[in-house]
DNA sequence: TGAACGCAGACTAATACAGTCGGCGTTTGC
DNA sequence: GCAAACGCCGACTGTATTAGTCTGCGTTCA
């Protein structure tokens, strides 16, 4: 699998539908539905989220997530690493210390420091994570949304609407705009 | 597992043994040795160095490897895609074709083009792409001999050839000065 | 001829990832 | 007060990848 896996892009795609979405919180179930993916895996992704104090939860009926701070404020950097937990981009093993000539024992200037090899994949994981950190949601939602025509933001919340009194007043029939 | 894996830095660490050695070839198994990693498992490493041009084969008795060119143009990047091919760091899902307010067909502005999401990943791999790419065998192989006493490269070359004599002169013993 | 090479492919064990399921506590509407 | 809609947690499954082993084949050289 990639290194920036799945979990992650379901979890941006969430929040970008969070954004300038301040008083209504959005269950992980609506927003699994208005995406097409798995709401029970979508379900095991929000609370690192909310751990990480990237959303705020309200439970029970009506419940649902929110950003917990200003979109701009949100990096890309800080979603990975809610999701994965900082996984490494290398795992030195550190050869250097094994070479046969050192006998049992490597010199000690062979093992000082951080590894050469592993320095460098660190400069490059450094290069990635900058890269990262200088997105925020609100400037990947405001490039969307310059793509799509100005009806689309009111489709999206009146579909989420629908979607919470549909279960209110239809009694739990989802209100589908998809035809079979 | 690491994105960059211990192929890779097994890859690398062999290949700074090589820079260098210009007319003597040095087998897969003495490099293992020589650094304490498995013997089967650098012999499946290296073929993918030599389909990449990285390193020329000779076969046969005193066969082995030798750097296929100078090794200020052999990049870690191209040490990396020899042996992983290229994977991507991200995988888009394009999980924004699926929006239920779409229906069953998406229109054309939400598919066209990259994804917004997938271009920041694709902006995040070329950093890291970059860094590896700037990165030499001879750079990163001189910034190692810098910190080694200068005896030490005679060291290694004593080593290889004690191997290689060895096996000629003393029948196949191999010269180890790890006692047990 | 045989040992030391490279090379290819099948195989195994461990891990991680995507995805599912069931149970529990909380909140709200009827 | 009960049931449905929530979030949250842990156990579970299937599949892909990785690290590592093993066997067999063709080549070269003493």
């Amino acid at each position: 699998m990639a290194h920036i896996t799945t979990s992650v892009e379901y979890g941006i795609h969430c929040l970008l539908w969070l954004v300038g979405n301040d008083n209504r919180p959005v269950s992980s179930r609506d927003l699994a539905e208005l995406q097409g993916v798995s709401p029970s895996f979508l379900a095991k992704i929000f609370p690192r989220l909310e751990k990480a104090g990237i959303v705020k939860a309200s439970e029970g009926v009506r419940g649902g997530y929110l950003l917990a701070r200003p979109a701009d404020r949100i990096s890309f950097l800080d979603v990975v690493d809610a999701i994965e937990g900082e996984k490494p981009l290398f795992d030195c093993q550190e050869v250097r210390g094994r070479c046969a000539v050192f006998g049992a024992q490597a010199p000690g200037w062979a093992t000082a420091g951080t590894c050469a090899i592993h320095a460098v994949m660190l400069q490059a994981e450094k290069a990635m994570r900058d890269t990262l950190a200088s997105q925020t949601l609100a400037s990947v939602g405001e490039r969307f949304m310059r793509k799509a025509p100005p009806a689309f933001a009111d489709d999206v919340n009146g579909w989420i609407s629908d979607r919470v009194s549909g279960r209110a007043t239809r009694g739990g029939r989802p209100a589908r705009d998809v035809p079979d």
